[in-house]
DNA sequence: CCGACTACTTAGTATACCCAGG
DNA sequence: CCTGGGTATACTAAGTAGTCGG
């Protein structure tokens, strides 16, 4: 296999270095710690489920506490001022800020948000209030609009301080020891409180997410680290010292009971080398996927029920990297399915459509409400295997009734160690990345062009995935600018061109160094301002590709680094120009390691 | 096998920020 | 120097998948 990347370790004395050059004493102390630590052990595997050996952080930073508005900003109930407890005030600030939003229209928000603010109101209020149309937000909406534009109006110097009391709280509360690196956290600042905001349709959209306070507040860090104190005056509900997770805290959050994590960054050691595995699993299932392909299409004609539809399913996930789609407890959640999950009524059948034959009309909601729809000529066997599913069943009944991500996922554990059904989709991103990167790179182009390469190669994926974008508010009008922009570059053209003509023919007539030398810059004029133009025509046909499609999902989840960086060093294009630098640095250990001629 | 619970990855959107061009 | 538009980052919701106890 690959060697471990050194760049974990490496970035560990990069930190220490880092912090040391700090000016407070605090970050002194940091430092010298981090290096003792280091002493300790130099990157050593750890035994099974153990996450790490030391953690240390300064536990969360909490919400600021809630500013009540100032006296001459009024709330009106039925047309009559009504001045409001705090606690009450408070929520009906969330409300009034989202007052432009299509959210407060919904019949499900208002009446989840109305029930959740009674519960904070004082009994006087709650005997008045008891009907949402009739209470006046728009002046407190005005006041907070206001406020914002006052901020983007703030002085160089106000916005300087801001910033640095950012930069301060990041540098005291941004960053922990786990084991012998200084790393960044991920989350370090709690949720503040607010309105739920659900995707697509979600039953509690408009529910009130409590204030986070320290007593729902679970720590874990190392024994033998300096626990992080409570606010003065609190308690946290639990320090724990569990080295088998990678949280450093968490809360139960009032919405869905679920827990939520602080977690580190994606450039920590912890999460790099889970990633790294990640990539090395959908290698190795390249090695069996066409056994295991094979294998399914066997299972089609199984005489076991279960046996075809998992089969079906399998074949649904490899094929058109559907997702495993896991049982979602009904009326807590939007309406969204997976593969597994899907129901009768996500699916058409048509045994001949537009000159094709066996074609499976998908149409549903998935992750995130996205919806998902393609027209797909199966084969056969599978056609006649989805029309049996089928059979005697109503459409809201489960197209594979037999079967659940756990069966699923059972079954590839035994085809191959590590195998869930989310491997398939990083497999089939990755491959079709390098796939698409061979067929499409021209190396004729220039870099501009290969980049436009680049970006149809992972479109490609994007589309594979699913992974959509609500076109942005202010696209037609930037293609508008950018094709003005065109048509002058184009403008500029012709008449460099028109100048570079007369230049030759005067340089015809005149014969002298000088005008053979006016027509050689002016051919390069020319030059430039083609070369110009076309890096402006790529762009805008990039940019037009992409109006609805998502690039970074792929890019930062599903798209083995490796792949990039090799064909990056291959063509020799800067890595710069394909990742940022918050990307660079997550996937800083595939910088270190792939060379051009990696094959995922 | 099931449901509850837990931990972790993947996801789209809102907002902050920065820099090119007027 | 200012502005606006485009990119980067922040945010947090919504998935996947494992474990455990009955």
């Amino acid at each position: 296999g690959d060697p471990v990347p050194a760049v974990w370790s490496r970035n560990a004395l990069v930190m220490v270095e880092e912090a040391e050059r700090g000016r407070s004493m605090e970050s002194v102390a940091w430092a010298q710690d981090t290096r003792s630590w280091g002493r300790k052990w130099e990157e050593e595997r750890y035994p099974e489920g153990i996450k790490w050996k030391f953690l240390e952080h300064k536990g969360p930073v909490f919400a600021p506490p809630y500013e009540p508005l100032p006296e001459n900003v009024k709330f009106y109930y039925d047309g009559k001022v009504m001045k409001l407890s705090t606690k009450a005030e408070e929520v009906a600030t969330f409300f009034a800020k989202m007052l432009d939003h299509e959210y407060t229209t919904k019949e499900i928000f208002r009446k989840n948000f109305f029930k959740d603010w009674r519960k904070e109101m004082t009994s006087e209020e709650k005997s008045t209030i008891t009907n949402l149309s009739k209470c006046d937000f728009t002046h407190m909406s005005q006041y907070f609009k206001a406020q914002s534009e006052a901020r983007k109006q703030m002085s160089k110097e106000e916005k300087q301080k801001i910033k640095e009391e950012n930069e301060r709280l990041l540098k005291e509360y941004g960053y922990c020891v786990m084991d012998n690196h200084k790393e960044r956290i991920a989350n370090f600042k709690i949720e503040p409180p607010g309105l739920f905001r659900g995707r697509g349709n979600h039953p509690k959209m408009g529910m009130l997410k409590r204030r986070i306070m320290p007593e729902d507040i679970i720590i874990n860090c190392s024994k033998d680290s300096k626990i992080p104190p409570p606010p003065p005056g609190h308690k946290w509900k639990e320090v724990r010292h569990d080295n088998k997770v990678t949280w450093l805290v968490s809360w139960t959050e009032n919405i869905q009971g679920s827990i939520k994590y602080i977690m580190l960054n994606p450039s920590s050691r912890i999460k790099g080398e889970k990633d790294w595995q990640k990539y090395e699993t959908a290698r190795r299932l390249k090695k069996c996927v066409d056994k295991i392909r094979n294998q399914y299409r066997e299972d089609w004609k199984s005489k076991e029920m279960k046996v075809r539809q998992r089969a079906v399913a399998l074949y649904f996930i490899d094929k058109l990297a559907l997702r495993a789609g896991n049982e979602k407890e009904e009326g807590e959640t939007a309406d969204t399915v997976g593969c597994c999950s899907l129901r009768v009524e996500h699916i058409k059948l048509h045994p001949e459509l537009d000159g094709q034959e066996y074609v499976v009309e998908f149409d549903f909601l998935g992750k995130d409400s996205i919806r998902y729809y393609n027209k797909v000529p199966v084969e056969k066997r599978v056609f006649k295997n989805l029309q049996l599913f089928m059979e005697n069943k109503q459409p809201e009944d489960d197209l594979f009734d037999r079967l659940n991500t756990s069966i699923l996922n059972k079954h590839l554990q035994d085809l191959m160690e590590g195998l869930t059904a989310k491997v398939f989709r990083t497999y089939n991103a990755s491959i079709t990345l390098q796939q698409q990167l061979k067929e499409l790179t021209n190396p004729d182009d220039n870099i501009p062009a290969k980049i436009l390469s680049y970006n149809r190669a992972n479109r490609a994926v994007a589309i594979l995935c699913n992974h959509q974008r609500a076109p942005p508010k202010t696209f037609e009008k930037s293609m508008m600018n950018l094709q003005s922009k065109i048509d002058a570059k184009k403008e500029q053209l012709a008449d460099a061109r028109r100048e570079l003509k007369s230049a030759k023919a005067d340089a015809k007539v005149r014969r002298d160094e000088k005008s053979k030398k006016t027509v050689e810059s002016k051919k390069k004029a020319v030059q430039r301002i083609e070369e110009q133009l076309m890096k402006l025509e790529v762009q805008a046909t990039d940019r037009e590709e992409n109006k609805q499609i998502a690039l970074g999902t792929s890019k930062l989840n599903y798209l083995d680094p490796r792949i990039s960086v090799a064909w990056c060093k291959k063509w020799g294009i800067p890595i710069e120009k394909i990742y940022n630098k918050t990307q660079r640095e997550k996937f800083a250990w595939a910088i270190d390691m792939a060379e051009e001629d990696y094959e995922f």
